[in-house]
DNA sequence: AAAATAATTGAACAATTGCTCAATAGATTT
DNA sequence: AAATCTATTGAGCAATTGTTCAATTATTTT
């Protein structure tokens, strides 16, 4: 019995030594946080079917005030899911990279089955 | 003007008509709501290093207790995220499918950049 | 400069979340 | 069947979250 103890021992080690830094592991639960609800899902949802919709726009599609698109759209930049850009009053949001979508897509792959 | 607006009402109609149905939203927000922790990362990146691992040494390796890891178990189960195998008196669990990995390791891409 | 449109911000509130603790259930060993 | 080890469960609590509402900032138009 002694040995397997010791490689069971040896196994937890192996994978503690293995395992992501502490702050990865943050900014990586920050990120799927970002996405973890149904507003901001919308949100990536339409800016994947339409690049650069202003918070107007964006409101009106999701029908919601422009207050709450506001924030949800604020906590995205945060986290750098989207990025900004001014056109006189409006405000036009896109999503940041090509792995956003991926992610997204491949979330959508996993429900479908 | 005319023209202008009639277009912007129909990039809205439009895009409202390709995004996806409710249901599938709030089924997306929940499998990202269940990557959205920082002790549920530690559990799939534990099991990601190594399959089939026991509440004991996912508890030992997270330096938490049996309880919490186990709430948060029971939570990635629910969420179709890991499955389940039970060893005499031990529960081994390891995840579910290669869509987590790869949603997981996408995640990791984008935020070490 | 005043009015109108677009967007952001902050406080406040209910709702949800993640952990702890204690109790319970399940399986094996003595 | 008693003792032991493993895992789950539920209540409770502090902390966080998402929206609303009202006020404010930014830009353009008149």
């Amino acid at each position: 019995m002694k040995e397997k103890e010791n490689s069971r021992e040896e196994l937890i080690e192996s994978v503690k030594s293995q395992m992501l830094a502490p702050d990865d592991v943050d900014v990586t639960a920050e990120f799927f946080k970002a996405l973890a609800d149904p507003t901001r899902i919308n949100i990536v949802n339409a800016l994947q079917i339409h690049e650069w919709l202003c918070v107007t726009d964006l409101a009106e599609i999701l029908g919601m005030t422009k207050s709450a698109v506001s924030h949800q759209l604020c906590y995205l930049r945060l986290n750098n899911l989207v990025m900004v850009k001014r056109e006189g009053q409006r405000v036009y949001y896109a999503l940041c990279d090509e792995h956003v979508e991926k992610v997204f897509e491949m979330a959508i792959s996993h429900i479908k089955e």
